[in-house]
DNA sequence: AACCTACAGATAATCGATTATTTTCGGTAG
DNA sequence: CTACCGAAAATAATCGATTATCTGTAGGTT
């Protein structure tokens, strides 16, 4: 592995989770000094986060944690609530069994993955983390659009930063009956009602950290 | 204005013209020779692209013009048409006095600017494109969602890319009545038929270069 | 007291050269 | 004739240093 691709790596993993606050300056000399490379890499490492949606450039002035907050975090939800119930349409219309199965077992998966790392953890873990964007995530690739899903990523990892950015999770929501409603419509080959479900989840969500 | 900006425009405006073709790989140390400019300032704006889309990035290997082609311009506009029909539904709900001014004043440009740069051209006028993408970009942006015209300019921009390596378009057809009917019913505030408009005009648009 | 200006320190941008990796091209054995 | 191997060339990755630009502050002016 490259030393830029480790920079980039670690960087990104900082700042998704929440190790910098927003406007926070990234300094080239200070990430390169920290991590034993030269200026050229941390540089190379910072233009890809901001490829990514993850830095801002400020010309000039260098680079730094994108600001955000609750309502970056509405928009990048209403954004998810118009792409992703019309995806899943699409996936619904046009998934073949091998998607059937893949939707099954990432469910599983997720239902499967305890929502705190230990009893009174105050964020959910990781491995539930992923496993729910997975679960979104396989949902939608029955549409067989790589476009759509590259969106989807997109709007899914901003939507991780500005996340962390805004007020706790509503703990007291059950996530996993919508998820497993979702899942049996789409499975159903209910579409209209597969998206409408989706589409409340998506906007429940949000509407849990608005208060 | 820096190096690398002028190295980095230099190389969007040449990758969109189509002056590489697909796979051709993007060398910086030519890059930095023809522009009279160091390693690392090619390396920047290669960066960039890649963040952007226009550019891929294959580890140890370099960097090269993404690979496109019709059927990737199908699958953009295919999520075009999840996306903008739903934005443009929110944009006429929400869309206010000054929207509405804007809108009227982007299709008249539209209309206003000559399809060809001279009679007998092939291809459309890089004018008559960027009116083209104002006109539809102005439409959304009534829905007041930032990141929603975030989406749209990637996927713009990614279409621009694609449909350079696809079959040239039809001429017979009459873009601009479909886009004055998408204005006029955007503007009577008739959300359903508003977005029904655009969802064929953008699929319309696809199914052209299909064949 | 408020505002401009020059200085000093910090930091971004850029460069030229070095190191490491990949690819290519002969050459040789099977 | 083909497949494998190794040296040479090409090129990507990285480095350390230099130059240009910005930011904040101290000092002077209205």
């Amino acid at each position: 592995m490259t030393a830029s691709e480790r920079v980039y790596a670690s960087l990104r993993a900082a700042v998704l989770e929440g190790q910098f606050p927003p406007c926070q300056a990234l300094k080239p000399q200070e990430l390169a000094t920290r991590h034993g490379v030269s200026l050229a890499v941390a540089r190379e490492a910072l233009l890809r986060l901001v490829g990514e949606g993850l830095a801002d450039r400020l010309p000039k002035r260098g680079f730094a944690v994108p600001a955000t907050g609750a309502e970056r975090w509405q928009q990048i939800a209403e954004a998810r609530s118009l792409m992703e119930p019309a995806a899943l349409r699409l996936a619904v219309a046009r998934g073949d069994l091998e998607w059937e199965a893949a939707v099954r077992a990432s469910h599983h998966r997720l239902a499967g993955t305890p929502f705190f790392e230990r009893p009174g953890d105050t964020w959910v873990s990781d491995a539930w983390a992923e496993a729910h964007r997975r679960f979104h995530r396989t949902l939608l690739e029955g549409c067989g659009n790589d476009v759509v899903l590259e969106t989807f990523d997109r709007l899914w990892t901003a939507g991780e930063l500005a996340r962390r950015w805004s007020l706790a999770a509503d703990p007291a929501r059950d996530a996993d009956a919508e998820h497993r409603a979702i899942e049996e419509a789409a499975l159903a080959r209910e579409a209209d009602r597969a998206a409408d479900l989706l589409c409340r989840h998506i906007l429940h969500t949000a509407a849990s950290l608005k208060s």
